[in-house]
Order: structure tokens, then sequence, then C-alpha cells
DNA sequence: ACCTGAACACCGTTCAAGT
DNA sequence: ACCTGAACACCGTTCAAGT
């Protein structure tokens, strides 16, 4: 177990940083630089090393390519965060559409958290692209549709649809810290370390504490149900 | 205006960069220095250039002091940001205490917000520390027997908390950049940009989209009530 | 005890030069 | 047209040395 502080980012940090290199043998032949190409491998290097793993040189060194030959293809590093940010907003295989629209948009919200867990260090990426962003057109237009034919007004709708998304980044970058202090401690599936408050300063608080870090996903439905109303 | 992205944080980036040193002439006396005197040099720091201008040799060049001195009263930059994000967690002047629970609760969160509106940048700071941390104990009690009060199970009271803290803090994240905007294109006070998808793909979300927007301080306010369910 | 200064191993980005 | 390589102006952090 290390004493070093993780960062949002829920990287290694300092000396015993992370590193991801790889192919720093091949060479990528002229022509294959892509958008597509420097994604995918800038997704790769994210997946195993967090975020911050993720600099122009180790993307370079990854494909084989100078550096600065990426900038041929996203103006600046932030261009190629937003993208990496938009394929988690997006998502992979498609909106659910049951035809119960509620049930759908609950579906549509579980997709996001998946992805979230699965890059929990892109998190601050996505909550960086404001809800009006095109990337969220879809999921938007699915959880608004599901809202108003609840009876709420255009509004509310509105309104519901930002505490949602709220809701699930900030449930997922919880999830995500408790996710990566039970790697490192060897404890995968343990319970969450119980808030322990002293209980003659914080009554109220010591007797909720064993509610707090109950099961993740039952707490993830749970806030569904209390933004939705459906409880 | 400039054609650079901002990040989360909201800062310059680049050749553009915003730095902060000022006092680089004057130097400080033996003694002085703690963690007191550098938290609040690193706080004008962030409040001037954001937290991006806060580097560890900033903060040693506004004091006049060697950047490494610093390690003597914090082991990283990390435990450096947690101090900041718990002066904004722990807020100033104390809680809301008006005899009324919920309306205590509500107006604890709007302080909350305050703060956090004030220091936009410390907000990714302040999600980082979980809410079960020491820092969030006397905001948490007070919630948590607010909710009880109000008829909630200790379950319920602590899945609604959490809700509370993710809407609060994602909202000021997205007010932030509004505000960040708006700075930048010298119309301070102008509404937020209207969404804008076509009609013809997103009609929901079309229709919902002047309401996207509105005053934000209306739009805390409801989402407040769509989690609190006084709706 | 407390601070300094050099050093290490990194960053993002620009720009002239090569192929 | 596309990529390279040197260079610039930065980082956080360590460690031996100074006062």
């Amino acid at each position: 177990m290390s004493d070093e502080q993780d960062g949002l980012d829920l990287d290694e940090s300092g000396p015993g940083r992370v590193t991801v290199s790889a192919a720093a043998g091949r060479r990528t032949p002229r022509g294959t630089l892509s958008r597509q190409v420097l994604l995918d491998s800038a997704r790769e290097i994210v997946d195993i090393g967090g975020v911050t793993a993720l600099s122009m040189r180790a993307l370079g060194a990854r494909l084989g390519v100078d550096p600065t030959a990426i900038y041929r293809h996203f103006q600046n590093k932030n261009e190629l965060l937003d993208a990496l940010a938009d394929l988690m907003i997006r998502g992979e295989g498609g909106l659910p559409a049951t035809g119960d629209p509620v049930a759908d948009l609950r579906e549509s919200l579980r997709q996001l958290r998946r992805q979230l867990l699965r890059y929990p260090t892109l998190a601050p990426s996505v909550l960086r692209q404001p809800p009006g962003t095109g990337s969220w057109w879809d999921r938007m237009e699915q959880a608004v549709g599901a809202l108003r034919a609840g009876g709420r007004s255009e509004a509310e709708a509105a309104a519901v649809w930002q505490t949602l998304l709220f809701f699930v980044v900030g449930h997922a970058l919880v999830e995500a810290r408790h996710l990566a202090e039970n790697l490192a401690t060897d404890r995968v599936g343990a319970p969450m370390p119980t808030v322990n408050p002293p209980r003659s300063r914080y009554p109220e608080l010591a007797a909720a504490a064993p509610f707090l870090h109950a099961d993740l996903d039952d707490q993830f439905e749970t806030g569904l149900d209390s933004i939705l109303g459906s409880r």
C-alpha cells in the first residue's frame, strides 16, 4: 500500500508514476496517422494508466511517431481529451429503445455510468462538456421525451435532466475512487470503509453512517428514484 | 476573444498563460513560513489565476521563498490542494441555524454553492474529498438531521445527501463555465447561449431548449425542490 | 531547524528543416 | 503533405549543502 495521495484522476503520481509506452521500437509509416488511430491509442493509454499517463509524448512513443506529429490532427491536448469524452458520452451500441420511455431513460443512465466506471479518470472531461453540447443531444432527446411523457413541463424536464446528469457523474466519481482504493489495498469487493465521526458531536451522522456506503448499485438506483420521484 | 479551449479549471493555458507572482522582490524572513501563510497565498493565486496558476514555483515566488521550502509544511502539492478544498467545504462564518432544519439545509447548500462560484477552479478538488471525509461532517450532520426530521429513513437520508452534494457541485461547475465564457466575451449578465439542435431530429430537445439555460438561480432552487421532493 | 540551489525527469507547444 | 528534431518555457520533487 502506498502512502501517496491519488488525484481526482486516480493515477499514480510522483516517483512511482505509471508509464505506458510499449511499442517504442516500431515506427508507424507515413500517412497512417489519423484522428481514429490517435484516439484508439489514446484510449488504450487511459485504460492502462489513467488520464495522467496520457501525454503527447507518451502517445507519440506508443505509435512510434514524433509527439509533435499529433498536432496535425488535433489542435492541442484539450481537443484530444474532448474527443475522448465525446466517445464516452455517445457510448457504443446505441441507446436502449424498448418502448417504455422511463425504462429507457434509466437504462441510458446506467449505460453512461458503466462507461464512466470503465474510464473513471475521464469523468472530469465528460463533466466539462456542458449539458447543451452536441455530444449529449441523443441522450438528452430521449431523457426529455421520457420526462415529458411522465407529465412534466418542458422547464421541469430540463431541470431534472441536469440533476440526473450531475448525479450520475458524481456517483461514478465516488465509486471509481472506491474501486481504485480497493485495488490498491488488494481488497477488491470489500465494503467501503465506514465513516466514523465522533458520535457525541455527530449523532445523526453516526446513525446514518452505515448506510452511506451501502452497496453502490443499490444506492445508484435509489438516487435515480429520488430524482425521478418514483419513490 | 481567444480561440483556445478552457480546461475544467477555466484557466488560460498555452501561450497566453496567466501568471501570478507579484512579490518576486521581497524575501520572507526565516521562520515566518507556515501552513496558514502558505494557504493564504495559495488562495490568492487561485483567486487571480485559477488553480492552474498555482504551482509550487509560483507560490514560492509570491512569498519570496524557494519553492522547495513549501515541502516543509505540505508533503506535496496534492496535500496543499486538499487543504484548500477543505476551506471551501467548511466555509466561513458557520452554518445557518434558524431552527427550521429544512430551511437551514437549503441555506447550507446555497452557501456551498456561493463558495464554489467564488473559487470555481477548486470544484474538482472539492468533489475529490469523498462524502465521508471529516471536512464534510458538520454540513452532513445538519443535512442528515434535516432529512430525518422530514420523515426519511437513515438509508434514504444518506442517499439524498449524496445526491444533493453531486447536484450542487455539478451545477456550480456548469454555472462557473457560463460566467467564465461571458467574462471572456464581455457579455457579463447575458443569457446563456441557447442550445440549438436540429428540430427535425431532436423535437423534444428543441422544445425544452429555451428552458435549459433559464436563470441559474431559479434552476438551482428547482433542482433542490426536485431532489428534496417539495415540488 | 529551516531554507537554498542544483539537479532529475518530466511536461505542452512552436517552428524551421527534412523527406 | 506530412513528419522530425531541436528548442522554449515550463512542471513536481529529491537531496546535499548552507545558515
